[in-house]
DNA sequence: ATTTATGCAAATCGTTTGCAAACCT
DNA sequence: AGGTTTGCAAACGATTTGCATAAAT
């Protein structure tokens, strides 16, 4: 039942005044079972929590790092768990024809090529990078 | 001024049964002097024409793949000239802050493992990956 | 008792659409 | 003329917010 992630939760939340609510404990649970992120109305379906309580629980969650908002290819916002909380770096494939979006990984040789663009670019441009969005873009399984 | 340039995507709308008006070939003039992806409301500040006409025409553009639609870290739809016409493969840094969004590009060598991590994926996945995006989250020149 | 979370209904705002007038060809 | 494009204003829909009630500390 994941006891650990819940207790890193919690304590993150607190550590942020903030309390770990059943609420928002059942959305945590929601999007660690569902191993893939998660439309709002995905997660509304399961039914824990009316609608304008999953969006603020979620921007709660998000603001103190627990969540994490995906931006898919279609106008439904995504939700997973923060990867520093699953252990779980990972990347995206997203079907351009239904939107849905799944997790992938790659090697950690390429992870590393990516690292190594972001320092190339923190030092050639005023920009300063926090971290680097890997997508692939196609059709999934079902959308053939 | 870019004469091949609007040949090129008058042939192809015109492939696709779309005229080259003066309203679209205004909307191409403003996304390509811009050099990066804009907003709507950017588009629309720029004056050619009603909002209503600029989202259409966008839209018939995106159709016909002469402009592609880039999803940034905010609500708003951003749009730029589609990659095969301006021949700049390119990637996106991404400001938190702002939002702002501007181009890069990465060495051939990352480029081509970005290709054979698409290849793998391909075939170790239901997945039918199509083309790949990376993009680097931080913080603008001017958000510091 | 006081603060915080919840659910309902209404508001918000980027984007889309209906429709009549203007524009091609 | 016959079809397309335009601009205005109204509609749309995912997300957010106001407010009164319920829960937590």
């Amino acid at each position: 039942m994941a006891e650990d992630l819940h207790l890193a939760i919690s304590a993150r939340l607190t550590g942020d005044d903030q309390r770990y609510t059943t609420g928002r404990r059942g959305l945590v649970e929601v999007l660690r079972t569902a191993g893939r992120p998660l439309t709002a109305a995905e997660i509304l379906d399961a039914g824990g929590l009316a609608q304008s309580s999953a969006y603020r629980n979620l921007a709660v969650l998000e603001t103190c790092g627990v969540v994490h908002r995906v931006n898919g290819n279609d106008e439904f916002a995504r939700f997973e768990l923060a990867e520093d909380l699953t252990d779980h770096h990972h990347h995206h494939l997203i079907c351009t024809a239904c939107g849905l979006v799944i997790d992938f990984t790659v090697s950690d040789r390429l992870e590393r090529s990516l690292e190594a663009a972001m320092v190339t670019v923190a030092q050639t441009s005023g920009f300063r990078p926090d971290h680097h969005r890997l997508d692939l873009l196609g059709r999934c399984a079902s959308c053939g």
